[in-house]
DNA sequence: TGTACATCAGTGAACGCGCGTTCACTGATGTAC
DNA sequence: TGTACATCAGTGAACGCGCGTTCACTGATGTAC
């Protein structure tokens, strides 16, 4: 294997790369996705405020003009992202629907599970929450990759109608409840109060999940259930 | 009345005030209070990127350094406002809770007067939402302002419970449905998708709010109502 | 009511900084023959 | 298999910019006597 001489090898960004490995050849191989992975790991360590295209740059050891041969600029770093974690959270989405027994379980199951992709990705969370960073306006891609989730939830929703565990009509409002009922509790726990909460109630953001979830799987069946006429 | 001579009035960053009006003295009078004004309108113009403690300054008509004497630094003059938004908020709570004639009537009312906070009052909100722009661990006042808020919650849950249309016991899990779901609505309007939404819908965020928390209510008083035995 | 003086709340220049982006360049790679 | 050459994907210096914050200063105001 042809090896490049000592020199090549000490000059330029590779020397300098504080926490990932150094690079073995003038040409990085996979520049794009480094990048992607280092902006991800930069939003979780010090939030969106410490996100840079220089700073991602130097933390994938490349210089600061390296990045505009993969991105036309930071928006289009941020939009890739957006777009990376709409297909996450869609699949888990998907998953989660799937393997729900019942419409009315799989409601419960879709807001569990977007609290499970906020644990698991929530650099891609956090910019699916604030799209502004991404200047939708110049990169509409991530907008449209968003709607694949609320289809889903559309769907599950269309599911308990069939089972008759939802009111029959229009789905929206109720399409509407457990899209806001998700996005709200990641919302708060990203952003802080949910987790200090949990702490003084003893709980959980997963726990509290849960059970709001189950809360609204019992009122579903109770209020589309059979009724009395007493009162 | 005493007037300065014209040299002192177009010395100064008076004369260089774009939008609001010429001052007239030498001394501000209330300049606190307007970089406030000017940093919500400036947030309610270009969003929170737009913020910087420059800009406010500039748009308040005073030089860049004035702002220190009534804030430590630029997080200080977010935290106050941030304080600001909650006290508004809490008092359009209460309200809201006082006028509603049931406790399951005041939890639906409560969401709506997040939305129409949300509506009068989209900076504070924004800051609201991102704590992390007010430096909360540098001034922890704006988290413990919070608090008041979800009190309100907790009270208009038990008046439920007492009423009956709320599950007895610990309260907690449907403060946290009510709290993401006010949450997740407004946090779904102001960043975009929600309104978006609305649009190709062929409706309005505030019928949307007006339309779950109706959801709610029925579901609650489903829930809590008589029950048949039959099944 | 007038004066001396402390204090308050501005000014404006200056600091050092990191940013996004551009550009001429060059090393490495792929392709046609 | 070897060579010429186009193209790709890096470098690193440079640009202009706006930022947060500091500081010596000064105009205006309030207070004691």
């Amino acid at each position: 294997m042809y090896r490049l001489p000592e020199a090549h090898l000490s000059t330029g960004y590779a020397g300098k790369v504080p926490a990932s490995e150094t690079r073995t050849s003038y040409h990085h191989g996979s520049l794009r996705e480094e990048l992607i992975t280092a902006c991800v790991a930069l939003i979780e360590a010090e939030g969106i405020g410490g996100v840079s295209l220089r700073r991602v740059a130097r933390e994938a050891g490349v210089s600061p003009g390296a990045p505009y041969h993969h991105f036309q600029d930071r928006s289009a770093l941020l939009t890739a992202i957006s777009v990376q974690g709409y297909e996450l959270l869609e699949r888990q989405l998907r998953q989660a629907r799937e393997q729900a027994p019942t419409g009315a379980r799989a409601l419960g199951a879709l807001i569990e599970a977007y609290v499970d992709f906020a644990r698991a990705h929530p650099a891609h969370l956090h910019l699916i929450l604030r799209p502004e960073l991404a200047e939708p306006d110049k990169h509409p891609e991530a907008q449209t990759a968003g709607e694949g989730a609320l289809r889903i939830l559309t769907e599950a929703v269309e599911d308990c109608q069939r089972e008759g565990t939802a009111p029959p009509g229009d789905p929206s409002t109720l399409v509407g409840m457990v899209w806001a009922l998700a996005i709200g509790i990641v919302t708060l726990w990203l952003d802080g109060p949910l987790e200090s909460r949990c702490v003084s109630l003893g709980t959980t953001p997963e726990q509290v999940t849960v059970d709001i979830a189950a809360l609204l799987e019992v009122m579903m069946l109770s209020a589309s259930g059979p009724r009395s006429t007493s009162g």
